[in-house]
DNA sequence: TGCAGCATGTAATTTGTTACATGATTAA
DNA sequence: TTAATCATGTAACAAATTACATGCTGCA
């Protein structure tokens, strides 16, 4: 599956733009499928070069010009039959846990802030789709709430994960759940890895 | 971040061929960065290119000659330096997520087909990282067990979140939101997290 | 007899990202 | 006046996947 198929689906949902898919990209899409322009207006093209959607041209006052694209017949039956086919991937690339692999590399300060800020950029996340899901009020789709509530709940699940084990890797001397060490110094922390790096 | 930047992260913790590297990447890494032989051979070819490891081919008795690269100082200093640099990055890419938010287009029994494929293959998941954590006996680093533990906290959170919210796609009475379906002494259901952090 | 493991790599292709290129309108 | 929103695209580049290509050993 690509991004070409994506645009499909969403077309199945409704015509649209460019422009408008961007915008669902960036939404719904953007924890579990993200796109740029980049990607999306030459799967418009293609998929039209094909016969998968049309596109007509409009006019707008006092805007640019926009294209819009619908689904064809033979898109809908192209979309059903990539969604049928294959066993589903399911992808993470995290430079966050290489990091934490490499844990004994950073020095103790900047292995604090990464892990501080990705804990904020989890919470930011969650904010975001909690947002984006009142901003549907009740009418939002089955599938939406699921894709949005799976968001949430794994952000979350990753978040706590950080809390509970974070000392793990700061060497926090006899970290208890609950006690926090007083940093700044970063004299005692004995880091026990080659000093002439 | 590359592929390239993790194999001499890799090197940095001890020499190994590509055929070694590669077994790393099948066990602690698959679930957080993925990569293959033609990833990895290519890699190391460039990395040997610029100095920053070295390469020494060893003859073997039944067994093919097998190349084995060892860190420089400069490819200690340029891995810290990559290690150091830029927001890390995390992304997800699902298409399991995409096909449920499209749940609609599915006929309902691939659709149940997929969830339980999906939460089946977290399941098992789970378990291959468990073994490779017993794998290490007490000697794991604390980057190891910070990485592992991270993979299975959260394939067991995406599972739960499976198992919760099933039936809010597969349309199962009692699937609205006010009556969702009880589930003895599990805990809240995932969808109603708490936003702060 | 056949398959899994050991061990290396290349080349073509696919895919996506980034930077570039343009330009009007509107709200702060 | 500055920035954001609307709106479209292309071209160069980066990165990774896939298929191809080889061949011996040891086990069941």
């Amino acid at each position: 599956m690509d991004i070409k198929t994506l645009c499909l689906g969403l077309l199945c949902k409704g015509e649209a733009s460019g422009y408008d898919l961007k915008k669902q990209f960036e939404s719904t899409f953007k924890h579990f499928y993200p796109a740029g322009y980049g990607s999306i207006y030459p799967s418009l093209a293609d998929l039209a070069a094909k016969g998968l959607v049309n596109c007509r041209e409009m006019a707008q006052e006092k805007k640019p010009d926009r294209k819009v694209y619908s689904i064809t017949d033979a898109g809908r039956q192209a979309f059903k039959e990539a969604l049928q086919e294959a066993d589903p991937e399911h992808k993470l690339r995290s430079e966050y846990l290489v990091a934490m692999y490499f844990a004994d590399f950073l020095e103790p300060q900047r292995l604090e802030q990464m892990l501080s800020g990705w804990h904020e950029t989890l919470g930011n996340g969650v904010t975001r789709l909690d947002s984006i899901e009142k901003g549907f009020g009740n009418d939002a789709p089955a599938g939406t709430r699921f894709v949005l509530g799976f968001g949430k709940a794994i952000a979350h699940a990753m978040a706590q994960y950080i809390e509970e084990n974070r000392d793990m890797l700061t060497g926090t001397e006899g970290s208890r759940p609950g006690e926090r060490s007083r940093e700044t110094g970063s004299t005692a922390s004995a880091n026990n890895i080659e000093t002439r790096l």
